[in-house]
DNA sequence: AATGAGTACAACCGCAAACAT
DNA sequence: AATGTTTGCGGTTGTACTCAT
């Protein structure tokens, strides 16, 4: 198909985005609500945005959106990270749905700058007490990359997709998002509140991730619980995968 | 003070799934 | 069902900043 990047569009800026641009995109969003990106671009450049809805729609999830947390990373974010990306590699918008507040791509920036090199660090000092070579960025990004995604056999590695929600039975879905439907009853007993109230969750249609991402989870499920319920969902995952030969082609721990 | 290397992070790109027609 | 468009994702790049020399 092929589409021109929206950079490439004529008349509209590119680059960092100024305080007047967040301003009309805030203001613009007030106004209109969240969504309908390539729709920004139009209505908005009458008020003087000169972007491309995918600039506008990457500035207001990165940056502009309420509740999101900057600044320094906590050590219990920093192991939940560590953690959660040896269970999902590089799905790092799953990874930030647990963290409330943290977007993908700074989590994504985080892991390249700090964790990742701090893991090579640590596992080079366990086998090797020599400094880590200090050759080229790039040999040394590649080496990075290598050590912290390509070893690790519990790593679920995939070509980027989307994330899809855990969509509740009865709605529609592809093959591989079924299968995994039928993990709900797993995540539901760990969820917050009682049954009543899960059930009144589920008839109301609002998927799984709707159920686990209320403030009142957060608040109440630890660091570790959140990871422990991931693994056991990938576990799951990977039994209920091997059970069903139509779903041969989605097997997280076999890829 | 100058400058080059390393670091941090915002932003861009291309791809693929989801959605609309 | 086929085709085109939009959205969301992970990988990568550009650049401002920091620090050592």
């Amino acid at each position: 198909m092929g589409r021109a990047p929206c950079s490439s569009m004529v008349g509209l800026e590119r680059g960092p985005w100024t305080a007047e641009e967040d301003a009309l995109l805030i203001n613009y969003i007030q106004q209109h609500g969240e969504g309908n990106w390539s729709k920004v671009s139009e209505k908005a450049a009458s008020g003087g945005l000169l972007r491309c809805g995918k600039s506008c729609r990457l500035r207001w999830m990165n940056y502009l959106r309420p509740g999101i947390k900057r600044g320094n990373f906590s050590p219990e974010e920093d192991d939940l990270i560590i953690r959660l990306h040896k269970l999902l590699g590089n799905r790092w918008s799953l990874i930030a749905k647990r963290l409330q507040g943290r977007t993908d791509n700074e989590i994504k920036n985080y892991w390249n700058t700090h964790l990742g090199k701090r893991l090579l660090l640590q596992k080079t000092s366990k086998t090797d007490h020599t400094k880590p070579s200090t050759g080229s960025k790039n040999k040394e990004k590649q080496q990075q990359h290598t050590e912290t995604n390509g070893d690790n056999a519990n790593t679920y590695l995939q070509k980027t997709t989307r994330v899809f929600p855990f969509l509740l039975p009865g709605s529609s879905a592809n093959d591989d998002t079924k299968a995994l439907n039928s993990l709900t009853p797993l995540w539901s007993d760990h969820a917050v509140g009682g049954e009543e109230e899960q059930i009144l969750l589920y008839e109301n249609g609002g998927d799984l991730d709707d159920l686990l991402f209320t403030e009142e989870y957060h608040h109440n499920i630890k660091f570790d619980q959140v990871y422990m319920e991931y693994q056991e969902l990938l576990m799951s995952s990977e039994n209920q995968v091997r059970t069903q030969a139509n779903y041969s082609s989605f097997n997280p721990f076999l890829t």
